[in-house]
DNA sequence: CCAAAAGTGTTCAATGTACACCCATGA
DNA sequence: TCATGGGTGTACATTGAACACTTTTGG
């Protein structure tokens, strides 16, 4: 709430950085663009770049999205997840980030849009481990973004955001297991998520693509919480 | 994370909001100012101002906070809430505002500080019912720091940040049950709390300030997580 | 004594957990 | 036929909900 001082405001660059996750070969994977410009030249970043004038921090997030993956109207999910402001995390000048939190299913190969010189899934263990080094300080948000990722499919129906349209309780399951990294009782998991009124909505097709039986297929229900919430082992 | 572009990036004002909540007379309460310059001059607003070159977004917050109240040491909880940049949401500039939820014993009455004309405690009901009219979307920003704290208490141990040092197990329900507008079972509430583990540390003492047979203290324990959750009755 | 708040015990229903078991397909 | 994943049934332990009851103060 800005109130007029004796000094000038000090001016601020604003810009909003995406952790795109998605779930691969059974690996919770982001989204990273290699950098064509120093700083940081040749190394992975998450995706972003500047607020433009007159433009909303979401209509931003989204925008960068939809240049980064190629991809206009993605069935995603797309949430503010927090700012990062450090004098210095840039070292060019005063920069705060928004970063935006956003769930996809498993997309087509990114086409690397605008200035960066490549774009690719990495699955976050790899970008979080001792190999990773992300530019300026995309470690720490890509991990607050995993960590979000992780608790908020506790008590929220986000996980069936990862699935593609249709999808089956199996795979719904594998989601979860990826996500957190553990086993699931697939029994007792097939009772809790179609016991879950209006989680779930059968489309009456099924499908075999998982082998064995044939599965019933589903789409997202109209239900945004999920009570009682799954309960993550303890792993 | 910005990269460099042909066109000049946009300058932004940034600030930082406080949601200052606690808990008063059985009612969740904010702190509010009284501007003392347009726009919204004379309107109640949240606490907040500009961050400085070279500050940090927290510190800011901080800062502010201590401006505020006229406190320095608070035993207090401060964590980002979100942030709020659309285009228009101040009439002077472009501001991008980052709100900080703080949630605070019932503290001493508020000391005016800075350049605001009037500072006091309001309970969150008459800001967001019809008669409040907060300045700029400061209601929104409030209304999201009440679903916050709201939300919070149920899987954490923040519960007793609305307490003095030290408390009863009583005057914690009366927290619960003042934020959340419900009444809960005392006896069940009482095991609950009691029976999870380093949640509360019994200091020795006894009270019999609100009456009735005297009751333990108690100071806040070292977990962080409540598990399983406190349920929040259907209300 | 009575009111008020603290604290304990107990019972019942709902839910999670573990696991035996059957089903329907492809190879 | 067998392996594989889908799906149902069931017994047991854990937890929450409701509430009777006792304890210890102040007035």
């Amino acid at each position: 709430m800005p109130r007029s001082e004796t000094s000038l405001f000090p001016p601020f660059g604003v810009t909003v950085d995406l952790v795109v996750l998605t779930v691969r070969e059974h690996a919770l994977s982001a989204l990273t663009i290699r950098r064509g410009e120093p700083p940081f030249q040749g190394a992975w970043a998450l995706p972003g770049g500047f607020v433009r004038e007159g433009e909303g921090l979401e209509a931003a997030a989204a925008r960068e999205l939809a240049e980064e993956t190629g991809l206009d109207r993605l069935p995603v999910h797309l949430e503010q997840l927090a700012t990062f402001g450090d004098p210095g995390r840039d070292p060019r000048m005063r920069v705060v980030s928004v970063a935006y939190l956003v769930l996809a299913p498993d997309l087509p190969a990114p086409r690397p849009g605008g200035d960066a010189a490549g774009a690719r899934w990495s699955s976050v263990g790899e970008l979080l481990g001792d190999g990773g080094r992300l530019a300026f300080d995309h470690a720490r948000i890509l991990e607050d973004g995993v960590e979000r990722a992780r608790s908020k499919i506790e008590y929220s129906s986000l996980a069936a955001a990862f699935c593609p349209e249709e999808f089956t309780v199996g795979e719904l399951r594998r989601v979860y297991e990826s996500v957190w990294g553990v086993a699931l009782d697939p029994r007792n998991f097939h009772r809790k998520v179609t016991g879950t009124p209006d989680f779930l909505v059968p489309t009456g097709g099924t499908t075999t693509r998982q082998g064995g039986r044939p599965a019933q297929l589903f789409r997202r229900g109209s239900a945004e919480k999920l009570n009682p919430p799954m309960l993550r082992p303890e792993a």
